[in-house]
DNA sequence: GCTTGACCTTCCCATGATGGGAAGGATTAG
DNA sequence: CTAATCCTTCCCATCATGGGAAGGTCAAGC
């Protein structure tokens, strides 16, 4: 089948496949005469692989390694647990910074709803509260 | 002071003061006769406005419109705040989503764990729950 | 003075994953 | 046969950031 229908037997764009191929995820297609590349329900299935692994966030090195263990025979559950859980590690750190900001930002929307100063807390914790001094004065710069 | 010191007084590399101000989220700045940029301790304090908003995950956008109320005498908190409740209402989606997906490794994960079956399922749901592995049995392929 | 090293300038390239689109050839339906 | 649709490759853009090269500037030491 073409490109085309392999994309929407699997959810993967044609340009992603395409792509997926030229940075050897996936092994290049076959071809035809004509030139244009022609899949089968085996690729479509391994199609089908990469995406369900992206819609769960792991980046395409990680799937590269998942496939690689997706089809041999002699993989070790213990490899593939690896690779989740360095996944799942990689998510959870996302998550707390992510609601670290949230938290962070809710309380400055709620300080700024309740108190009907002219001075936005949102705005004033964004500014530092002064005109800042030349010299780090406060040590909790990061270095650039 | 030249870059290099507004770099590190404001927490902002001097890659990014430069592609900030090429991209117009900061004014372009003084010029000595060398041509080095030159900031002052406005400039610095603007630059930290800038980094505090990006550590909170508001996009150049979200920034380029707090900037200018910043600097708006006559801005309403009001549209301070919209901006911030966007910010956060896509910051609790894509919470909502990561959640999704560490839930559902996690879930994976741990079945992987508790059967010792051979045919681990974190491999087995992402094929799909088709046989499967099927190694490329059919040699028609280059090896990736 | 002059040298040296740290700093600055611009410009190009790369990331990761994805999409847009152009130019041109292939296939297919009518 | 023709027109529409598909395919090919190639280049560009995203978003925010960094790396690095080639070359100019500044400040400190001798």
């Amino acid at each position: 089948m073409n490109i085309g229908q392999a994309a929407s037997a699997s959810g993967v764009s044609a340009k992603m496949i395409r792509y997926y191929e030229q940075i050897g995820l996936l092994p290049a297609a076959d071809r035809r005469d004509s030139g244009y590349r022609d899949y089968d329900t085996e690729d479509v299935h391994r199609l089908g692989f990469v995406r369900r692994a992206r819609d769960l966030g792991f980046s395409i090195e990680q799937i590269r390694s998942l496939l690689a263990l997706w089809s041999d025979a002699g993989r070790s559950n213990a490899d593939v647990r690896a690779i989740a859980r360095t996944h799942l590690k990689e998510m959870e750190e996302q998550a707390r910074k992510l609601q670290d900001m949230i938290a962070t930002l809710q309380a400055l929307v709620g300080s700024c709803e309740k108190g009907a100063r002219a001075t936005c807390p949102i705005i004033e914790e964004l500014g530092d509260h002064h005109p800042a001094p030349a010299a780090p004065t406060k040590a909790r710069r990061r270095a650039a």
